[in-house]
DNA sequence: TGCTTGCATATTGTATCCAATATTCGATAT
DNA sequence: ATATCGAATATTGGATACAATATGCAAGCA
């Protein structure tokens, strides 16, 4: 006899929680640019030993969250304003090209389910709110491209980010143009336009990535 | 008194030596797609225990290189006929936008290194020439882009796809192709024609790419 | 005071040991 | 003969213990 749901549900190792955890905390912010990461007082928070907690570690920073020395440990990694910016580029580039591709083949259930996010969005009423919903709808946009490799890269390239694309978005003049970006970016895929959605999406990661800069420079 | 030569040779781990001596042996198809990565075994090789063993795994696993299953272990991750397709689509999209970057900004040392690499590509004898100047080649003329996030991923992507490149090579129609192919690029490199260097590029990447599937789908 | 030196403490890196799970293989029943 | 069960073995996951290195601090000295 064979019982394939009762094997799918495996439960997670401790190392893959605690790494979950972190890098959740990290992308929140709430371990802050150069934060360290003491592996006992991770541990003890946990109730685990530091082995699974230095796993955890290893995998965050083969992800760029965080930098370590050795025999000196972790921190949460930051980003330059030279790195924010090429990032932005780089997302530009892929997102354009990814959007293009996903629009043909974009099914009705996901534009609506865009159309949720953007409304959630527009009337998220805190950072995390607008981070979150903005995520979700620009990688729900994404998905029906069906380009597993290329999405895996954007997610690794938004969780590099987060941070700063929240801060970015709480700026004066973020959340309206967003929101006007967004609606235009959703119509475009709804009347099928790939190359025009993809053109839109483009020039919203570049606006943002002005918008970002300025502000990163400022301080 | 600050004397920084002493210091800036940091003797790395036993967890990162195993890491590299590993993705090498991925990598140059010394282990083969599927094979097992016994922890036992691997820590003997090293003379270690088993604990950096696993945190080289997880490294590689963050990497794409392996594939985990809970208490079964690690396996060489392989690609299938998709994923291939479209990780090379994948390349000719970036890397087709960073040699674009890197022309107006490529040194003559770039461009002479890249002469050299070329003609050492055209003399090699075996796969493994083949492949590593190939590398060679196309990263120097990546370089001078000096756009960082770009590099990793471009490096990471080759990491993941380096059997299957080299193996493409080898095939009766690459190398030939690929050397006609390489001095076009690197002619228009020469004469500083950014957009054709990145249409040669991108055209020369996805050319690869039929020849691979052509080959994939006939196994 | 300001600087070095050496020790005590803290922290990370690794080895060894135990626990949890998977796999193999033989015995047994049908 | 084949299928099923269960014990023995193999393998991975994690806890504890120890080693290597870094850091902070206080004593000593110019």
């Amino acid at each position: 006899m064979q019982i394939d749901s009762i094997n799918i549900a495996q439960t997670a190792s401790a190392a893959t929680i605690i790494y979950e955890a972190l890098k959740k905390a990290i992308i929140e912010g709430q371990l802050a640019d150069g934060a360290p990461l003491r592996q006992d007082e991770i541990a003890k928070m946990f109730n685990t030993s530091r082995i699974p907690v230095r796993e955890a570690i290893t995998m965050l920073e083969q992800q760029g969250l965080v930098v370590t020395q050795r025999y000196k440990g972790a921190v949460v990694a930051g980003i330059s304003p030279d790195e924010a910016a090429e990032i932005w580029d780089f997302r530009a580039l892929v997102e354009g090209h990814v959007i293009e591709a996903a629009v043909p083949r974009m099914s009705d259930e996901t534009l609506e389910l865009a159309r949720s996010y953007l409304t959630a969005f527009s009337e998220g009423a805190t950072p995390m709110d607008w981070g979150d919903q903005n995520r979700k709808f620009h990688t729900i946009l994404y998905r029906d491209s069906g380009l597993f490799y290329h999405l895996g890269v954007i997610e690794k390239t938004l969780d590099r980010v987060d941070r700063y694309l929240r801060a970015q978005l709480a700026l004066s003049n973020g959340l309206a143009r967003a929101n006007r970006e967004h609606e235009a970016i959703l119509a475009a895929c709804e009347r099928r336009d790939a190359t025009r959605a993809a053109e839109l999406t483009r020039l919203h990661i570049l606006g943002a990535k002005t918008n970002l800069l300025d502000n990163l420079r400022k301080r």
